[in-house]
DNA sequence: CTACATTCTCCAGTAACTGTAGAATCAAGA
DNA sequence: TCTTGATTCTACAGTTACTGGAGAATGTAG
């Protein structure tokens, strides 16, 4: 009866950022696996379960859905799947993330204008609307 | 008498990838202003709503909350603002969206990476959580 | 003047959490 | 050992940010 080295859900929470109530949450989805349980019931993770969780909340903040995600840890399902399609999917993520770099940098450089004007003491043109507008992709 | 000459709900929805609900949705939060009516009471749109949805649903996108945009739209108030004030909010923006453009860019790499590799042929070591994770910013 | 599309308000449903209630379990100190 | 506060459990209700539908009014093309 070797003890249990896992870590219990309030220590994933913390290493995480992630509420208690959210695991428990992607459990139910499926999201992430059916976590191992103690003697008397309680979920036990493992290093594997904080990688997979880290990266479900880093995708989660940078605006990637439920299904997306689900379809980025596909990605990671292992060797036993056709190659093509794991490279169709992932380019297509690419693409997705490219576009989303892009208005991301146009938005920190508009951030980046207003420090600079403030800073000056002038703030008449703090027009930040107008300014990420301007350099959208696709002129909306 | 001059006829109206703003957009049609319909058609500020198309030009902004926004469902027509969820623009109506925006006014009652407050999140855009009270749109202007025509004379039988539909709602009528000018091209600076045009800009104002467009920017909002691009934040949206790139995972920002109804709250911080808020925020950040506070900054394209006018002049009557206070200087100081406006550029601390600004500061704090551009740190977030600094965060947000590394997660974004390690996500890419790893994309560009799995789709190199499957480009060869093989397959084995598509791990993009692991690979994620190992350039992950504070080790989670 | 039809007939079909668009809009209106109101309200119910969905996705992704978030919080709460009540009971069980755990871990540290007296 | 006993107790006392913190964690965990399940279950369910509430929140945020939409999304869709019903039924009536209005717009527009033929």
């Amino acid at each position: 009866m070797g003890r249990d080295v896992g870590l219990p859900i309030g220590a994933l929470a913390s290493r995480t950022g992630t509420k208690v109530n959210t695991i428990r949450y992607y459990e139910d989805i499926g999201l992430l696996p059916h976590a191992a349980r103690t003697a008397s019931g309680r979920r036990s993770y493992g290093p594997e379960d904080v990688r997979r969780l880290a990266f479900i909340r880093s995708a989660r903040g940078l605006g990637f859905s439920i299904d997306e995600i689900r379809s980025l840890t596909a990605l990671a399902a292992g060797p036993e799947q056709d190659c093509a399609e794991v490279r169709a999917l992932a380019a297509r993520h690419l693409l997705d993330v490219d576009e989303r770099l892009e208005r991301m940098a146009r938005l920190r450089a508009e951030l980046a204008r207003i420090v600079q004007l403030c800073e000056g003491g002038r703030i008449a043109d703090c027009r930040v609307i107008e300014a990420i507008e301007a350099t959208l992709p696709s002129a909306v």
